[in-house]
RNA sequence: GGCCCCAUCGUCUAGCGGCCUAGGACACUGGAUUUUCAGUCCAGGUACAGGGGUUCAAAUCCCCUUGGGGUCACCA
């Protein structure tokens, strides 16, 4: 039998971390055995721009290659895969269970089964269901209908035994059956809920395994007790821990954004989005933020990245395996292997994995994206010449690893800036321009020498660096950092000598000559 | 509260009775290198939640306690 497995989002605008983690192992699983991967829209409530709900998902599923074999867009053969579509079938079901006898139909009101359910915790005893309707007559049940009654149908759960599923990852969980109330299948207006929806689609589908997060653990035992009265075979279960907030416990949820960003094992990505997001013209919302997978994309993740870490969030291959490709993934990935305890997501190592995958690529990939992001962040010009394509190699090349993300690049914005718009640190420029007593004179008199210097290539900058504080009697340490300051309005950056060259005689010797009017001023 | 799940370094994890004076990765700390930062190279610290059993032997098996979490809808 082929491994068919399905990942079913809600069409809601964004794709969680959490979920791409769980659809990622139903993929890897499908794909390590050969078989199809089903993607399942469960848009059961009603949305209001279906499309728009749900490209930004699908969009993240291409981001990090993990294609679909059936669902949206491509269709197949078990179709329609909108859960909105597939009403007759969840009736023929329902129908079914109705005829058989596995369901009824219940006329209580909501405010009777609120009642029940408080009377039975005012008693501290568990509830179930009182199943008045069970013990109408025909005749009762006639008038009822004819009266118009509204009415929910229930699955009559088979009360004296137990259900109980041999999990992949938690192994046998078990469950009374005493103690679980009868669950809607149908509302009364006939739609079905997620419970008995799910099951029907599964079954339709063919699905094999259910991969999914482990708080659908509870679920399980009702949707046990349908596939039996549906008499359908029942797939195989994994219930795969979910995942957690960095440095907690607690399942990362969207909810919580106001708490993460005050979390400081967070803070890193927050620091990312606050910077980098504004400049590319974004905002850090709803949609867009680090519990979201667009935002590692937008702000520079490589997909392989992202892959990886996801897959070692509560995955592992052995002992020492951490860098794993897709490739690799599907070759070697193991629901045995899965934890079960709740993994936290951790932004120091998502950088780690980046920072691998990051050197794996050709340059070019660097330069292309970064200009990129220098044109969305307007400090390149819209058609990029060949120039200014010319002048970003060698300022990536020159910026070498301190690359991490790509949308870092726009960090640099002052090989961009006009000369008069350079902005200073102004504690560094205290540091290094105010405060020791040489460094203003020291820069004035190398703004000086500077007219000699026969070319502004790093090497003759640094060969003309060096005769100038032999000259000077002063040390490097004593000048270089001026230097940086007063050219770049930064403390660190590339090697000196080649933000020099990147700057150009014009600039260099502009940006000299500013600095030392500013710090003369002061 | 009922039911269910979980529990090894700060984090992700290895460990499925002896190879464990507990291994790796990230993070952290110290040192080296460099004009800064990043990087690189060495070095270092840090964990089996607690208590009972079982066994010649327990991080590994059982029980209890504690702690954490999930779930209890005419939501998904």
């Amino acid at each position: 039998m082929t491994v068919r497995t399905r990942f079913a989002p809600s069409p809601t605008g964004y794709m969680h971390i959490g979920g791409m983690r769980t659809a990622l192992f139903n993929w890897l699983w499908a794909r390590r055995h050969g078989g199809q991967f089903i993607l399942r829209i469960d848009d059961t409530d009603k949305v209001r721009n279906l499309d728009a709900a749900l490209q930004p998902i699908l969009h993240a599923f291409r981001w990090l290659g993990l294609e679909w074999d059936e669902g949206p867009e491509i269709g197949g053969p078990r179709g329609p895969y909108f859960q909105s579509q597939r009403g007759e079938f969840y009736a023929a079901a329902a129908a079914r269970l109705l005829a058989s006898g596995a369901a009824y139909r219940d006329y209580d009101t909501p405010e009777q089964i609120k009642a029940d359910r408080e009377a039975a915790e005012k008693e501290k005893r568990p509830y179930i269901t009182v199943r008045r309707s069970l013990e109408l007559s025909d005749a009762q049940r006639a008038a009822c209908e004819a009266e118009g009654r509204p009415s929910v149908v229930r699955l009559l759960v088979p009360r004296d035994r137990k259900v109980s599923v041999d999990d992949h990852v938690r192994g046998r969980v078990e469950w009374d059956c005493g103690l679980i109330p009868d669950p809607v299948i149908l509302r009364s207006d006939g739609s079905p809920l997620y419970n008995f929806a799910t099951v029907v689609d599964d079954v339709a589908f063919e699905i094999t395994h259910v991969i999914r997060a482990e708080e659908h653990l509870t679920n399980t035992a009702v949707q046990l007790l349908i596939y039996e009265a549906l008499q359908a075979p029942t797939p195989e279960f994994a219930h795969i821990p979910f995942v957690a907030a960095p440095g907690t416990t607690r399942k990362l949820s969207k909810r919580e954004l106001g708490k993460y960003r005050t979390n400081p094992q967070f803070k890193r990505m927050f620091d990312v989005a606050d910077s980098v997001l504004p400049r590319l013209g974004l905002a850090c919302d709803d949609a867009l933020n680090p519990v979201m997978v667009a935002f590692y994309e937008e702000v520079g993740f490589l997909p392989e990245a992202v892959l990886n870490a996801l897959a070692r969030l509560g995955w592992s291959l052995d002992d020492r395996t951490e860098y794993m490709s897709r490739e690799f993934l599907v070759e070697n990935f193991s629901l045995d292997r899965v934890v079960k305890g709740a993994a936290a997501l951790d932004p120091d190592k998502l950088f780690a994995f980046q920072e691998h995958w990051m050197g794996q690529r050709p340059p070019e990939v660097k330069v292309e994206r970064c200009l990129a992001n220098l044109v969305r962040a307007g400090l390149v010009a819209a058609p990029v010449t060949a120039e200014s394509r010319a002048f970003v190699e060698r300022l990536v090349a020159a910026l070498g690893e301190r690359i991490k993300v790509f949308s870092d690049i726009v960090g640099y914005d002052e090989y961009f800036v006009a000369d008069e718009d350079l902005r200073y640190d102004d504690k560094a420029f205290e540091k290094r321009i105010m405060k020791p007593e040489r460094a203003l004179p020291l820069l004035t008199s190398y703004r000086q020498s500077l007219q000699e210097c026969p070319s502004f290539s790093a090497a003759d900058l640094e060969t003309h660096l060096r005769t100038f504080i032999d000259a000077q009697g002063v040390g490097l340490a004593d000048i270089v950092h001026a230097i940086r300051v007063a050219t770049t309005g930064k403390p660190a950056g590339p090697g000196l000598f080649d933000c020099l060259e990147l700057l150009g005689r014009d600039r260099t010797l502009h940006r000299l000559d500013l600095a030392i009017a500013r710090a003369s001023a002061a």
